[in-house]
DNA sequence: ATCCCCTGTGCAATCGTTTGCACGACAACT
DNA sequence: AGTTGTCGTGCAAACGATTGCACAGGGGAT
């Protein structure tokens, strides 16, 4: 069943060199005569030879594979940058090895030495929800193996890191809904280890500020940002003896909640209150009417995450770790667009 | 910077035993007493030790990797897919190799000699729109590595296929239509060289047939299934002298283009045009109405699949290649549900 | 006592490449 | 003519584990 994987030294023997010079003739070592590298090229694929990435990684210590890891891989931002990773990764040459946490920092941690077991020429994580010991992160530091964190970052010596600008992208979001005559604005938040939340926060009051609006704390609603979420929060906000005219949601899907509960009562979107989430997910375009929301620039994210790792592979000796910010884009839709665009 | 690693060496050196015996105590070696056994774990703990898969994989011929390409990562499906997959693999130590073709049939032939000079203990697939040559998954199966294609398969010898059952699928949709009192239902199908779709068609036609009613070629659109191609479709079926009073299309987002046009239209939906989707995308349960799908069991798939795998690794001597097939679930929202539940 | 078998371990080859060092040949320079 | 340098290739030792075979010692059967 199985056929016979050609090796260098069949090569070798057919051309009555030694394995060594067909070694060196495939990886095109300038000390080979064009002769020689011609000859290899020709019988190498005229034999089918594939080169033995074990074999090779064995030796020369790289595996030309990176590991990442997500909390899930069934979210269309985690899978997002994943596809951004890839697409860089292959290009280069690697391959990309994923692994979940499912938000569990143990799974997350036994990810982790699962991919150093593997010899992983670097790792790109997104750390769980739940938080772990920083000390597999150090370790991995410690290995040498290149870290880049990216949105959920933690903080950590060695390691570089890819993120959104988060204030940013609330700070637009809400001078948006400013700027479409809202008043009274209210905002969806979550709480966490992490900082996405409070960044996201004080975008929103700074933007306020700025703008000479008050800043309620009846207007904030704290909660997990799940769909239901976002209902409970539109709901209790509609008490308030002055109920807001808009809505900023710290994700998308609280904003979707949100908007349904506005629909059940018979609220118009955006005239009555005007919605913004975060995350862009591809649905909130499908939406009626369309979701306003903050793009996280996903693809961009793998992209530069793998950037940042190839640079660290590249000049092992003179990199030096960075951050790197990304500013994230404001994506108008009908839920927020009380003014025509001019 | 870089640690040093501990190896089977270091272990052999502390207890003054050789390499063999520390190699066979890790690997739970009946013929290695059991205090010996004892003293190696104790010390390779202590030691820090984790084996290098990478040595092993070269001696032994086993990575303890698996190969999957898929068209794209960042859908849902292929995603859930994936996240099935990876559940499994990782449970029986494996890892996953992620790679994409982006529809393209030569992306996928590359992704593919890739995994197998990485030397990946098997391949999962799902094949890009574009037909390519099936000779590079034969070679595949002729290097001895098992292959399993998912949802868009094809035929190879000595490989596995998990499917779900499009027809049934398609045939319970129409049923329901037809059910819920719909009388000139129209199909959006796709054309491609898998079956997925043809099945599909066939599942509609000998649901009308079953039940009394008339194939009508006028009512069947075909198209890429697109979001735009659903806008089209629907609006060719509105110009026909008697127009449809429900849609089934073959995806979900051509079923979405649909609900678009009628909205504009002012077409009530479920009333004057019940709608039926299919694979069940999570935002289907977030649209107004919500649109009835029919679930493709991503999740499941990806855990047959990789059970499938599994099931050839492990008898590589008796497997014989099988086809899986599951059973779609029809999810009814309000897009189609015209009579109360009762 | 003799033979056989079982238990626990060691020896050494092997997986397929990579790579530091050495070396012969030939050209160029003093 | 001797020295130095460059070019093209070979030698052999890694990389870190796995594994078939051998073997010593001890117990039981004959």
């Amino acid at each position: 069943m199985a056929e016979q994987k050609a090796t260098i030294y069949d090569i070798a023997r057919v051309l009555d060199v030694t394995p060594s010079t067909v070694s060196r003739a495939l990886r095109n070592h300038p000390r080979i005569s064009a002769r020689t590298k011609a000859a290899v090229q020709a019988t190498a694929e005229q034999l089918n030879y594939q080169q033995n990435h074990i074999a090779a990684a064995l030796r020369s210590g790289h595996t030309f594979t990176l590991g990442v890891v997500v909390p899930y891989t069934n979210r269309n931002f985690f899978s997002s940058v994943i596809n951004g990773i890839e697409q860089l990764a292959f290009n280069s040459g690697y391959s990309v090895i994923i692994t979940q946490s499912n938000d569990s920092a143990e799974r997350e941690q036994k990810n982790i030495e699962a991919l150093l077991r593997a010899q992983v020429d670097g790792i790109i994580i997104s750390v769980a929800r739940e938080a772990g010991d920083p000390a597999v992160y150090q370790r991995v530091v410690a290995q040498g193996v290149p870290l880049v964190f990216f949105d959920r970052v933690v903080e950590v010596a060695g390691a570089s890191t890819v993120l959104i600008d988060d204030y940013q992208g609330a700070y637009q979001a809400t001078k948006h809904l400013i700027e479409q005559g809202c008043q009274r604005i209210a905002h969806l938040t979550g709480a966490s280890h992490l900082n996405i939340y409070k960044n996201r926060l004080r975008g929103y009051r700074d933007a306020l500020e700025d703008h000479q609006l008050p800043y309620t704390a009846a207007l904030i609603h704290t909660s997990k940002q799940k769909v239901a979420d976002g209902s409970e929060g539109m709901r209790q906000l509609l008490t308030l003896s002055q109920p807001p005219d808009a809505v900023f949601a710290a994700s998308d899907y609280a904003a979707i909640g949100a908007m349904q509960v506005c629909k059940e009562r018979g609220l118009s979107i955006p005239q009555d209150v005007a919605l913004v989430g975060f995350a862009n997910e591809p649905l909130t375009a499908y939406l009626d009417p369309g979701l306003s929301s903050v793009d996280q620039m996903s693809e961009q994210m793998g992209r530069f995450a793998a950037k940042t790792f190839l640079e660290a592979i590249e000049n092992t000796t003179d990199f030096t770790p960075h951050t790197t910010v990304l500013t994230p884009d404001l994506i108008v839709r009908a839920s927020s667009q009380r003014k025509r665009a001019t």
